[in-house]
Formats: structure tokens, sequence, C-alpha cells
RNA sequence: GGGGCGUUAGCUCAGUCGGUCAGAGCAGAGGACUCAUAAUCCUUGGGUCGUGGGUUCGAGCCCCACACGCCCUACCA
């Protein structure tokens, strides 16, 4: 039993997300999470919307909105859909809070009072009329080697090389057409070279686990080969003060969000303890040495889990070549476990939403069950590859595999049951082959378990539904609708309380990846129907006087422990209505239809 | 340009330390059964493991090259 901090990726609130974002980093970790708690451990799990930078400032700026306007109405959707999806946060913030701006300026105060904080003067593009930032890729021109038209600031596609946008022939910004001003400008680079060889113990420490996946280890080891100075602020009107005496009051001075949005990990663990009125009570994650932290995401973000973000933790700690002091916030655990996930393409082609390549989860989730969807991406998922979405390999993993499969295995005990006894049958004396499939059911709990440990979720839920499979055999070879007349009673009844014990090992083995649906088969078998907790939004204040705004959070406590627990003979089951629904393929034409170019 | 990943049966994918590794699910074919959402159960899988070399007694699994796809490489997040 340990201490698990899940911090799980946080979605860019500059739009709603669709289901690839959610089937890297929020299906898994919530899986993850879930069995985590089943087996006894003490799991603090946070994620939240990332609010700040410029993708947002251009969205507000096309909506007509403020960019916090635009946030709020981002944060709250993104919300909403993560909790329908039953994703189990501990608390679902976001950037904007005032706690988070306080958290990142306590950061920034230990990493510069650290001396891991660099000043350097860099050229670089700037707005005339907002004086923003212009990043790279928002500036286009004639590619000064080829020639081209067209060029990003950052790459001409037409022949790869890279670029440095001061040298594009007529650069424009793609923004508003305006000519982009190059200046000098002033900015503090997060050390990174002083933190290297930390970062180097840290890596091959981790390495030697065995845990991590291999590309994850690989890239992350392969990155500190080159590494440099990062910036860590912005020349941007839209994001968290620089808490310095001549750069606080400057407005466009503001933290980078990769110094703005990793933090949140630990500003919202300092959230959720301040709101459950133990303020110290995220310390027992972020201190103690022996507490386990995992972060989950997409493969674009592996470079901020393992080499920014301990690299802030470690010069916030004063663990690097320039030494330095433990700050009020103590010396911060790194990660334990960098679990990434690859990216899902969808009907072979990248999610594009200006291409209509795109299904949002709010528009899947008002269609189709949320653990259809969780059970595609647990079994089909981009696990350790990319993988790809297709709406028949939907359809077809929900029908012939969900509903085939475990639906129908649900569905038959229950109706076996009403039919002969309408309540949960005492079991008599045991034969062999009912000590073969309880022991199957059984095992799986340890099978399961421990694959979704090692972060393998698509083969636990394959194991998951080959024993589903052993107890459709065993219900077909035992017939006991053939179990007719007093004398076979007995028998009868033994049979359908061994199928139904299966039923609810069963249940529980899959009630990380199928929570909803863990709660309804929980009550056709008689049971209230409570297995798996489910997530709240919540209209919070703001802790520190700030606007109120959504969050996600709730009682995780009660769900049942990771093991067989005996059902209770005697509880009344009624003839059931099926627990999946069945697609029609029919839907596949429907969804491609609705898909652009 | 540099770094990394992938390419295994019609489809989606497993293959940890090189020697029953040539596999699973689905589709297809045949059969059984009828409790169940025409669901379930049984039988049925000969695919040059992307291409060409190499190392080895032996290679999807190691090395090299090539092809195709993808990710990172950016003051995007």
């Amino acid at each position: 039993m340990s201490r698990v901090l899940s911090a799980v990726a946080w979605p860019y609130a500059n739009g709603p997300r669709h289901i690839g974002h959610v089937a890297g980093f929020g299906v898994p970790s919530d899986v993850f999470s879930r069995y985590m708690r089943m087996a006894g451990h003490d799991v603090l799990m946070v994620s939240g919307s990332d609010e700040h930078g410029t993708p947002i400032l251009i969205a507000a700026d096309e909506a007509g909105l403020t960019p916090q306007q635009l946030a709020d109405q981002n944060h709250r959707v993104i919300a909403e859909d993560l909790a329908a999806l039953g994703c189990s946060y501990d608390l679902y913030t976001r950037t904007t809070t005032r706690n988070h701006h306080a958290v990142v300026q306590e950061m920034f105060t230990g990493v510069y009072e650290n001396g891991y904080f660099v000043e350097q003067t860099t050229y670089g593009a700037i707005s005339p009329s907002t004086g923003r930032t212009l990043p790279d890729r928002y500036i286009e021109g004639t590619c000064p080697i080829c020639k081209t038209p067209g060029a990003r600031g950052d790459q001409c596609d037409a022949c790869g090389n890279q670029l440095d946008p001061a040298d594009l022939i007529d650069p424009v910004s793609k923004i508003n057409g305006e000519t982009p001003e190059f200046i000098e400008t002033q900015h503090f680079f997060l050390d990174l070279p002083a933190l290297a060889e930390a970062l180097t113990a840290w890596l091959d420490e981790r390495a030697e686990t065995g845990l991590w996946r291999p590309n994850v280890i690989r890239f992350s080891q392969n990155i500190l080969k080159e590494i440099r100075p990062r910036a860590m602020t912005r020349d941007i009107d839209w994001g968290i003060a620089v808490p310095l005496d001549g750069w606080r009051e400057n407005p466009t001075k503001k933290l980078y969000v990769w110094f703005d949005a990793v933090i949140g990990y630990l500003s919202a663990s300092i959230e959720w303890a301040r709101r459950t009125g133990d303020a110290d009570a995220w310390r027992a994650w972020w201190n103690d040495p022996e507490a386990l932290s995992y972060y989950f995401m997409g493969k674009d973000n592996i470079t901020f889990h393992s080499q920014i973000w301990p690299a802030e933790l470690l010069a916030y700690s004063g663990k690097g070549d320039k030494g330095g002091t433990e700050h009020s916030l103590g010396t911060l655990n790194l990660p334990t476990e960098v679990v990434s996930s690859e990216f899902l393409t969808m009907e072979g082609r990248k999610f594009s939403s200006s291409k209509k390549i795109v299904i949002y989860v709010r528009d899947l989730l008002s269609r189709y069950q949320p653990d259809a969807f969780r059970y595609f991406v647990a079994s089909a998922g981009p696990e350790n590859q990319d993988s790809d979405f297709t709406w028949s390999e939907f359809v077809r993993r929900t029908n012939d595999e969900l509903v085939a499969g475990w639906g129908n295995l649900v569905n038959r005990t229950a109706n076996l049951i009403a039919k002969n006894f309408g309540e949960i049958p005492a079991a008599g004396q045991l034969q062999p082959e009912d000590e073969a499939v309880l022991a199957a059911a059984e095992a799986a709990f340890g099978t399961v378990g421990d694959l979704i440990s090692r972060h393998r979720q698509k083969a636990a839920i394959g194991e998951a539904m080959r024993a589903v499979g052993e107890v459709n055999k065993y219900v077909s070879d035992l017939e006991p609708w053939k179990m007719k007349g007093e004398d076979q009673r007995e028998r009868l009844g033994t049979v359908l309380h061994v199928v139904a014990q299966c039923v609810a090992d069963l249940n529980l083995v899959l009630s990380p990846f199928l929570p909803f649906s863990a709660n309804d088969v929980d009550k056709a078998l008689g049971g209230t129907g409570e297995i798996a907790p489910m997530p709240q939004i919540v209209d919070a204040d703001d802790l520190d006087g700030g606007d109120g705004y959504p969050i996600i959070t709730g009682d995780y406590t009660t769900a049942p422990s990771w093991q067989r627990h005996p059902i209770t003979v005697g509880l009344p089951v009624a003839k059931p209505t099926p627990v999946f629904r069945k697609l029609d393929t029919a839907v596949v034409e429907e969804e491609l239809e609705r898909l652009g170019g």
C-alpha cells in the first residue's frame, strides 16, 4: 500500500477536446487510478485545463471574447466531457486560479533564488500592433533557400529546411497579415545544463527499473545529449506574472506556459488539500520519497515531463550543480514513471479540426455509451504505437466483443437466475468443473491487476475478456437450461450460483475499464450499483477570492477491494434489460458522412 | 538535415532474455445448442514475419543498407 499520484496531462483550453486526446491520457489514467485504489493504494489523481498561451489569445480574438471568457467556456466543456467519460479525478481544476498563480510564482522564486535561471537576450518577432510575441509558426514568407512562397517561420514545407523567421523574405503575420517586427528582448532561461547531471542520474535510475515503456526512456535519455537552456518567459500579455521587481508590473512579460502548466500537478494537489481542510495533506504525495507518481500524456509531451518538469523540481529543491536550498514547498519528488501513449489517428489520418477529420468527446458521448468508447481505447488504443480509430472497428469492437462477449454473459446469467429462482441461489456441492471456472475467474484479479499496474492495458483487458470466454463456455457446457425437475434443482442452483460469482468477479475486474456498466451489472445481479464511484462536477469558489469555477471531484473511497467478494445468496434478481446497447452497422456510414474531406 | 518509432494471416494487433515463434481476436467456412441483444459453444489459420545483405549451429526477435508510414527536432502548446 502506498501513496500514488496520478498526474494527468492538462488539456489545452483553446477548444473542445477530441477523442484522440482522451484516448492518450484520459482513459488510461482513469483505468490505472481506479485499479490502484481498488488495490489498496492511496491515490491522488489531479489535472486541469491549461489556459494560458498564444493559441488561446488568438482563439479569443477570433471569437470576439476575452481570453478569460474563452477559457471559461472551454474549461467547462472539457470538464463536463471528462466527467461524462467517468474520469475519476480527485481534483480537475485550471491554471487561471489564484492558487495556481501563487504556486507557480513560488516555484519561480525558489528556482531563481537557487540560481537556476539565466537571463539572456534573444532576437524574436513581435506583433507591432499588440506587442505580443509572434511564435515562429505564426509567421510566413518566402523561403530564403528554395524561394518558395508561403514557408512557415520555423520550417519550409517545400524544401524541408529549418528556418529562422528573421531570414524569411517578406515575412507576414498569419494572424493579421501585418509585417512582424524583430526585436531584442530579455528572458529568463532555465539552466538545464546545470541540471543535466542530476537529470541523468534520475533517468538512469528510472531506466534500471525496466518499467518505463522502451521508447519513452530511450527518447528521454536521448534528448539529454543536446540539453541547453530553455526560455521560461515570453513577451505576451496573457499568463502568470514574473514575480520579480521590474518584471511583475510589466504587462507583456509572462511566464512561459511550460513553466506554468506542468506546475499544475503540484498546485492542483495543493488546491485539493486546501479543499479537504488539511492544507498540508498534499505533502504525503510530494515530499515523502516513498510516494509514487505516474504521469500520463501523449508522446508529444514527453520532453516536458521527462526533462523540463523534473528539471524544475530539481532546481526548486536545490539539487543541481549549483546547489541551493530547500524552500517552503520542501524537497519535491521526481516522477516515478512517465507513462506516455502514442497517437490515435482517425480513419487513417491525423485528427484535424479544420479539415473536420475529428470527433469531439461531447459528440461521441451524445450518441454512444462512454464504456463502449472506453472499451475501444483500452483494447485498441495507442498504447505502444499509433493506432487508428475507425467507425467500423468501433462498431465491431462494441458489437462483437463487448456486447456479444461480456454483455451476453451478464444477460444470460441474470435471465437464467431470474427465470429459475428470482434471487441468487445457494450453492450445493461443487463439482470439479465448478471449481475450475471459479478459479479462472478469481485468477483474473491477479493477472489483470498485474498488467494494469505495468501499464499494459490492452493485454489486461484482453486477459479479462479471455476469462469472460471461459465463463461463457462453462455455461454452454453445463447447459443449465436443461436442468429441469426437482431432482436437478440443487445442481441448477449451484451452477447458477457459480456463474453469478464469476460474473461478479469479472465485473470487478472490468470495472476500471467499464465503470458505468460495472454499476449496471452489479444492479442486474441484485447489488446496489455502487461498484465504481463516479466523478462530480461542482461549481466551486476560488479559494483566494477570485471568480468561482467548475471542478471535477469525487469520493472514490467506496470502491470495493481488488479481490473476490462472495455474492449474497437471496438477493433478488429480476429479468434484466441489456446493459450494453448493440450498434446498428448503419452508424458507420452516418459517422463517415459527418467527417469532412 | 538530426534523433526515435513502426511495417507479422483479409482486418486490428500479441510476440518479454535469439532456439515448439510463426500466434490471438474478428471476418470467412462447417457443425452444436437455444438461457441470452440471431447472442453462445465446438472445428477450421500454411502468412517469403516491409526489401536486400550480414552475424550465428540457429533470427520477426541482433547488426547494416533501402522503401513506405509516423513522432520529436519550433519562442505551438
